[in-house]
DNA sequence: CACCTATTAATGGTCCGACCATTCGAATGT
DNA sequence: ACATTCGAATGGTCGGACCATTAATAGGTG
């Protein structure tokens, strides 16, 4: 009983305008409040369909955008119902990724900002991360180079473990932001870096590349790093500018020199 | 009727799972493959529920989940309708913004994380963006620090120009996403700004900084300019502490130094 | 007693039909 | 020619019904 008047002073009766915005805010707000906790259970939807004093597809249609939102998980079937979930940055990167996508960012925007982040992150990553992160770094960076190298290779493994690689580097940085960003540029970015691979020539060069910028953040020499993340994405706009039949020749062809260190 | 064909074929009957995930994928892929074009109109819901062969009701919680995503936008009335609308960035900021909200990021992650941008925005804003966009850029510091100077200073229209000189100079930079990005992190981060303010003694030396800035980038003078960032993310970074009750001895007095140059 | 199975109740998912509110455009009347 | 009125299209809301899924419970079986 006392946790039916909680429940009744969570909401109150809809009023103003759309009927089910109010509904979402109501809702939304309570659980940025902290009134409503990441695990908890909010009332079904018959039961809030009577407390708001509104139809269930209300309720229904608020639920729905909420769940989009990443701000609720829904069960169905016995004690099913609509869960607070703590938010993930899937939703953000979702978001971002399907904004990119809408709006036909150039490849090379997205290159040039994210060798912008890679460059503070490596910086970041050297100062701050452990000495078993690092390791943790040359060794994926080394199973990278092994699965690029073998005869067929599996692109989409290697793609995997090519995210994960850039996801581990942001992490180490020791700032959730840039692993965010990073995790959303991705998805809006995958393909032109499935582009890098698709190619054995800038395959090679790119996995060695890899493990020789992962070796220079265990050795902790920043500089050595960087130069091998600058190296990494001038391969990636070459690879890109040929894919687009641009002329190859305004890239230095000395970049064919990159062997390993 | 050629136009019946048409929006005929644009939909199949929906078959697998659950129904409502499964129409907005379809309306999500016919916007996104750019069958649905920005401006253009879906059919009515009554139109799409026999169209999918399924409820109302499932068609409207869709269209509301792609209206929440900033995909449609949906009109009432004669004429009205779902209609295909351009994504914004203000999506993308909102999302983020909860993420931030929901996850209390601590402010010296978010000062980090905009420092490092600032600092690379500063440096692309001086080589690519035009002398008159420079000009701009130190007027509009110049109002601020007028502003901000007075006697009753408003706060509000302060964090107005503030917010604008941030996104003005992110645009000089040349490259969208650094725009969208700063933009999207400034929801999750007025607050703090607002801090700044509201102290007199901050107030004075945030806005001598920031014309000092822009002057700075219209004099393409980068390394002044990005000894200004940084006074102005230790100013930042001072204040936060001072409000968080920490002993303020933590950082240099000498920053009381900062005069006009 | 312990374990498996069938039943039951709660809940989300879907569908239907009705009515309201808003908006546009055409018909109508000055 | 202009203003007014009316009708139709459309989204918004409501209530009820039924289905599908799930967890808990009751009951049977070893």
């Amino acid at each position: 009983m006392g946790e039916d008047k909680y429940i009744e002073q969570l909401f109150m009766p809809v009023s103003i305008g759309r009927v089910s915005e109010e509904v979402v805010l109501q809702i939304e707000a309570a659980i940025l409040d902290g009134r409503l906790k990441a695990g908890e259970r909010l009332p079904s939807e018959r039961e809030m369909q009577s407390q708001f004093g509104t139809g269930r597809g209300v309720i229904r249609e608020a639920i729905k955008i909420l769940k989009q939102k990443g701000l609720l998980e829904v069960r169905k079937g016995a004690k099913g119902g609509a869960y607070v979930r703590q938010l993930e940055v899937s939703n953000v990167s979702e978001s971002l990724a399907l904004f990119l996508k809408q709006h036909q960012v150039s490849p090379e925007t997205l290159i040039e900002f994210r060798e912008s982040m890679d460059r503070t992150i490596t910086n970041l990553a050297i100062a701050r991360s452990s000495s078993d992160e690092k390791e943790a770094l040359l060794t994926e960076a080394l199973r990278f180079k092994a699965t690029l190298l073998e005869p067929e290779p599996d692109l989409v493994v290697a793609a995997e473990i090519d995210r994960n690689l850039n996801i581990m580097l942001a992490r180490m940085a020791g700032n959730e932001l840039f692993e965010w960003v990073m995790h959303a540029l991705q998805m809006g970015f995958s393909s032109h870096d499935f582009a890098l691979y698709e190619n054995a020539s800038y395959r090679a060069k790119a996995a060695t590349n890899w493990s020789n910028t992962a070796r220079a953040v265990a050795e902790e020499e920043p500089m050595k790093a960087l130069s091998f993340i600058g190296l990494h994405y001038a391969l990636l706009r070459q690879c890109v500018d040929e894919m687009n039949g641009d002329a190859a020749s305004k890239v230095a062809p000395f970049l064919d020199d990159n062997t390993e260190g």
